[in-house]
DNA sequence: CTATCAAGGACAATGTTTGTCCAAAGGTAA
DNA sequence: TTACCTTTGGACAAACATTGTCCTTGATAG
Protein backbone atom coordinates (compact mmCIF):
# COMPACT_ATOMS: atom_id res chain seq x y z
CA UNK A 1 0.00 0.00 0.00
CA UNK A 2 1.49 3.32 -0.84
CA UNK A 3 2.04 5.79 2.10
CA UNK A 4 0.25 8.46 0.12
CA UNK A 5 -2.57 9.77 2.36
CA UNK A 6 -5.72 8.85 0.52
CA UNK A 7 -9.06 7.47 1.86
CA UNK A 8 -10.02 4.02 1.44
CA UNK A 9 -12.14 4.51 -1.54
CA UNK A 10 -9.43 6.39 -3.59
CA UNK A 11 -6.64 4.44 -2.80
CA UNK A 12 -8.12 0.95 -4.33
CA UNK A 13 -9.11 3.41 -7.18
CA UNK A 14 -5.47 4.36 -7.63
CA UNK A 15 -4.48 0.54 -7.53
CA UNK A 16 -6.93 0.15 -9.92
CA UNK A 17 -5.97 2.49 -12.68
CA UNK A 18 -2.23 1.57 -12.01
CA UNK A 19 -3.37 -1.41 -13.82
CA UNK A 20 -5.87 0.12 -16.50
CA UNK A 21 -8.64 -2.07 -15.26
CA UNK A 22 -12.19 -0.93 -15.52
CA UNK A 23 -14.93 -0.77 -12.41
CA UNK A 24 -16.52 -3.91 -14.49
CA UNK A 25 -13.41 -6.20 -14.65
CA UNK A 26 -12.59 -5.27 -11.37
CA UNK A 27 -16.30 -5.79 -9.83
CA UNK A 28 -16.90 -8.85 -11.98
CA UNK A 29 -13.54 -10.57 -10.53
CA UNK A 30 -14.44 -9.55 -6.80
CA UNK A 31 -18.36 -10.68 -7.28
CA UNK A 32 -19.91 -7.81 -6.69
CA UNK A 33 -21.97 -4.75 -9.05
CA UNK A 34 -19.91 -2.61 -10.94
CA UNK A 35 -22.21 -0.10 -9.17
CA UNK A 36 -21.07 -0.41 -5.62
CA UNK A 37 -17.66 -0.87 -6.60
CA UNK A 38 -17.11 2.56 -8.24
CA UNK A 39 -19.60 4.19 -5.14
CA UNK A 40 -16.95 2.18 -2.95
CA UNK A 41 -14.14 4.24 -4.66
CA UNK A 42 -16.09 7.51 -4.28
CA UNK A 43 -16.35 7.09 -0.61
CA UNK A 44 -20.43 6.68 -1.58
CA UNK A 45 -20.95 3.33 0.06
CA UNK A 46 -18.50 1.49 2.72
CA UNK A 47 -17.68 -2.00 1.92
CA UNK A 48 -18.31 -4.63 3.97
CA UNK A 49 -15.62 -6.88 5.65
CA UNK A 50 -16.06 -9.56 3.26
CA UNK A 51 -15.78 -7.07 0.20
CA UNK A 52 -12.45 -5.13 1.81
CA UNK A 53 -11.16 -9.45 2.04
CA UNK A 54 -12.00 -9.93 -2.05
CA UNK A 55 -10.46 -6.18 -2.89
CA UNK A 56 -7.30 -6.93 -0.52
CA UNK A 57 -7.25 -10.69 -2.00
CA UNK A 58 -7.31 -8.94 -5.74
CA UNK A 59 -4.97 -6.19 -5.43
CA UNK A 60 -2.79 -8.41 -3.21
CA UNK A 61 -3.10 -6.16 0.07
CA UNK A 62 -2.57 -6.55 3.43
CA UNK A 63 -6.02 -7.53 4.54
CA UNK A 64 -5.46 -5.92 7.58
CA UNK A 65 -3.76 -2.63 6.16
CA UNK A 66 -6.86 -2.31 4.42
CA UNK A 67 -8.99 -3.00 7.30
CA UNK A 68 -7.28 -0.27 9.08
CA UNK A 69 -7.62 2.16 6.21
CA UNK A 70 -11.19 1.76 6.20
CA UNK A 71 -11.54 1.66 9.95
CA UNK A 72 -9.40 5.21 10.41
CA UNK A 73 -11.68 6.47 7.23
CA UNK A 74 -14.39 6.08 8.93
CA UNK A 75 -13.33 8.00 11.99
CA UNK A 76 -12.12 10.67 9.77
CA UNK A 77 -15.59 10.97 8.28
CA UNK A 78 -16.90 11.23 11.96
CA UNK A 79 -14.76 13.60 13.41
CA UNK A 80 -15.45 16.13 10.09
CA UNK A 81 -19.42 15.20 10.07
CA UNK A 82 -19.77 15.48 13.78
CA UNK A 83 -17.49 19.13 13.48
CA UNK A 84 -15.72 17.56 16.83
CA UNK A 85 -11.97 19.21 17.30
CA UNK A 86 -9.10 17.29 16.53
CA UNK A 87 -7.99 16.69 20.10
CA UNK A 88 -11.24 13.96 20.23
CA UNK A 89 -9.18 11.39 19.36
CA UNK A 90 -6.29 12.33 22.18
CA UNK A 91 -9.67 11.79 24.46
CA UNK A 92 -10.48 8.48 22.68
CA UNK A 93 -7.30 7.27 22.70
CA UNK A 94 -7.08 7.89 26.38
CA UNK A 95 -10.56 5.93 26.82
CA UNK A 96 -9.11 3.17 24.84
CA UNK A 97 -6.39 2.85 27.19
CA UNK A 98 -8.77 3.40 30.10
CA UNK A 99 -10.98 0.27 29.01
CA UNK A 100 -8.57 -1.76 28.13
CA UNK A 101 -7.20 -1.76 31.68
CA UNK A 102 -10.35 -2.52 33.39
CA UNK A 103 -10.52 -5.83 32.04
CA UNK B 1 -16.82 18.17 33.51
CA UNK B 2 -13.67 16.13 35.43
CA UNK B 3 -10.21 15.62 34.56
CA UNK B 4 -11.03 11.61 35.14
CA UNK B 5 -11.03 9.24 32.50
CA UNK B 6 -13.93 7.62 32.53
CA UNK B 7 -16.84 6.81 29.62
CA UNK B 8 -19.28 9.33 28.76
CA UNK B 9 -21.70 6.72 30.78
CA UNK B 10 -20.01 6.40 33.70
CA UNK B 11 -19.34 10.16 33.90
CA UNK B 12 -23.30 10.79 33.94
CA UNK B 13 -23.51 8.51 36.72
CA UNK B 14 -21.01 9.89 38.92
CA UNK B 15 -22.66 13.00 38.61
CA UNK B 16 -26.18 11.79 39.28
CA UNK B 17 -24.88 10.24 42.42
CA UNK B 18 -22.38 13.16 43.58
CA UNK B 19 -26.10 14.63 43.94
CA UNK B 20 -27.78 11.42 45.40
CA UNK B 21 -30.42 11.31 42.46
CA UNK B 22 -31.77 8.08 41.52
CA UNK B 23 -32.09 7.45 37.96
CA UNK B 24 -35.62 7.98 38.17
CA UNK B 25 -35.21 11.65 39.43
CA UNK B 26 -32.91 12.79 36.97
CA UNK B 27 -34.85 10.83 34.10
CA UNK B 28 -38.32 12.27 34.76
CA UNK B 29 -36.46 16.09 34.85
CA UNK B 30 -34.85 15.20 31.30
CA UNK B 31 -38.11 13.98 29.73
CA UNK B 32 -36.56 10.28 29.12
CA UNK B 33 -37.33 6.86 30.22
CA UNK B 34 -35.89 5.74 33.40
CA UNK B 35 -34.63 2.48 32.06
CA UNK B 36 -33.30 4.42 28.61
CA UNK B 37 -30.98 6.69 31.28
CA UNK B 38 -29.68 3.56 33.23
CA UNK B 39 -28.72 2.00 30.06
CA UNK B 40 -26.84 5.05 28.87
CA UNK B 41 -25.36 5.53 32.05
CA UNK B 42 -23.74 1.55 31.37
CA UNK B 43 -23.48 2.46 28.03
CA UNK B 44 -25.93 -0.29 27.00
CA UNK B 45 -27.50 2.54 24.83
CA UNK B 46 -26.53 5.53 22.89
CA UNK B 47 -27.56 8.27 23.71
CA UNK B 48 -28.82 11.00 21.15
CA UNK B 49 -27.85 14.31 20.43
CA UNK B 50 -30.77 15.95 21.81
CA UNK B 51 -30.53 13.75 25.16
CA UNK B 52 -26.83 14.85 25.62
CA UNK B 53 -28.07 18.49 24.98
CA UNK B 54 -30.25 18.00 28.17
CA UNK B 55 -28.44 15.82 30.03
CA UNK B 56 -25.78 18.75 29.77
CA UNK B 57 -28.49 21.31 30.60
CA UNK B 58 -29.71 19.56 33.56
CA UNK B 59 -26.00 19.11 35.54
CA UNK B 60 -24.92 22.06 34.23
CA UNK B 61 -22.30 20.73 31.97
CA UNK B 62 -21.11 22.46 28.46
CA UNK B 63 -22.60 20.58 25.49
CA UNK B 64 -19.72 20.80 22.99
CA UNK B 65 -17.48 19.31 26.10
CA UNK B 66 -20.03 16.32 26.47
CA UNK B 67 -20.50 15.66 23.01
CA UNK B 68 -16.64 15.53 22.92
CA UNK B 69 -16.66 12.88 25.68
CA UNK B 70 -19.72 10.87 23.65
CA UNK B 71 -17.06 11.32 20.34
CA UNK B 72 -14.83 10.21 21.47
CA UNK B 73 -16.37 7.34 23.46
CA UNK B 74 -17.83 6.36 19.98
CA UNK B 75 -14.34 5.98 18.61
CA UNK B 76 -12.63 3.97 21.85
CA UNK B 77 -15.23 1.28 21.47
CA UNK B 78 -15.23 1.26 17.16
CA UNK B 79 -11.49 0.53 18.43
CA UNK B 80 -11.98 -2.22 20.30
CA UNK B 81 -14.42 -3.50 18.55
CA UNK B 82 -12.37 -3.97 15.27
CA UNK B 83 -9.38 -5.09 17.67
CA UNK B 84 -7.23 -2.49 15.81
CA UNK B 85 -4.15 -1.26 16.79
CA UNK B 86 -3.73 2.53 18.10
CA UNK B 87 -2.07 3.99 15.22
CA UNK B 88 -5.13 3.64 13.51
CA UNK B 89 -6.02 6.65 15.28
CA UNK B 90 -2.98 8.95 13.82
CA UNK B 91 -4.04 7.74 10.61
CA UNK B 92 -7.09 8.81 10.61
CA UNK B 93 -5.84 12.46 11.70
CA UNK B 94 -3.93 12.49 8.80
CA UNK B 95 -6.70 11.78 7.02
CA UNK B 96 -8.97 14.81 8.74
CA UNK B 97 -6.05 17.09 7.90
CA UNK B 98 -5.95 15.58 4.22
CA UNK B 99 -10.05 16.05 3.80
CA UNK B 100 -9.83 19.24 5.46
CA UNK B 101 -7.04 20.57 2.65
CA UNK B 102 -9.18 19.66 -0.15
CA UNK B 103 -11.64 21.71 0.27
C1' DC C 1 -24.11 5.40 -34.66
C1' DT C 2 -22.42 1.96 -31.38
C1' DA C 3 -19.59 0.40 -27.52
C1' DT C 4 -17.76 1.04 -23.19
C1' DC C 5 -17.18 3.49 -19.10
C1' DA C 6 -18.32 5.93 -14.80
C1' DA C 7 -21.82 8.61 -12.04
C1' DG C 8 -25.56 8.61 -9.66
C1' DG C 9 -30.91 8.03 -8.75
C1' DA C 10 -34.37 4.88 -6.98
C1' DC C 11 -35.94 1.32 -4.37
C1' DA C 12 -36.99 -3.04 -1.95
C1' DA C 13 -34.79 -5.99 1.30
C1' DT C 14 -32.25 -6.31 5.21
C1' DG C 15 -30.15 -4.72 9.52
C1' DT C 16 -29.66 -1.71 13.36
C1' DT C 17 -31.18 1.45 16.83
C1' DT C 18 -34.66 3.67 19.59
C1' DG C 19 -38.07 4.19 23.07
C1' DT C 20 -41.07 1.80 25.98
C1' DC C 21 -42.96 -1.46 28.98
C1' DC C 22 -42.49 -5.12 32.04
C1' DA C 23 -40.43 -8.29 35.30
C1' DA C 24 -36.90 -9.55 38.36
C1' DA C 25 -33.26 -8.67 41.75
C1' DG C 26 -31.40 -6.09 45.55
C1' DG C 27 -31.83 -2.87 49.40
C1' DT C 28 -33.90 -0.71 53.35
C1' DA C 29 -37.15 0.41 56.74
C1' DA C 30 -41.11 -0.45 59.50
C1' DT D 1 -42.62 -10.55 56.86
C1' DT D 2 -44.50 -6.77 53.79
C1' DA D 3 -44.11 -2.61 51.34
C1' DC D 4 -41.54 0.39 48.80
C1' DC D 5 -37.87 2.10 45.90
C1' DT D 6 -33.97 1.52 42.97
C1' DT D 7 -31.45 -0.56 39.27
C1' DT D 8 -30.87 -4.10 35.74
C1' DG D 9 -32.03 -6.22 31.84
C1' DG D 10 -35.29 -8.80 28.42
C1' DA D 11 -38.55 -8.18 24.65
C1' DC D 12 -40.47 -5.98 20.95
C1' DA D 13 -42.57 -2.80 17.59
C1' DA D 14 -41.58 1.46 15.27
C1' DA D 15 -38.33 4.31 13.24
C1' DC D 16 -34.26 4.80 10.83
C1' DA D 17 -30.07 3.54 8.04
C1' DT D 18 -27.52 0.61 4.93
C1' DT D 19 -27.04 -2.77 1.28
C1' DG D 20 -27.24 -4.67 -3.22
C1' DT D 21 -29.25 -4.15 -7.56
C1' DC D 22 -31.03 -2.18 -11.59
C1' DC D 23 -31.66 1.55 -14.63
C1' DT D 24 -30.77 6.06 -16.84
C1' DT D 25 -27.62 9.63 -18.09
C1' DG D 26 -23.59 11.69 -19.92
C1' DA D 27 -18.96 11.43 -21.60
C1' DT D 28 -15.36 9.48 -24.57
C1' DA D 29 -13.60 6.67 -28.19
C1' DG D 30 -13.72 4.05 -32.30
Amino acid sequence: MSKTIATFGEQIRLLREEETLSLREVAEQIGIDTSLLGKIERNDRQATKEQIKLIAKFFKLDEKELLKEFISDQIAYKILKEEADLDTLKVAEMKIEYLKSKK
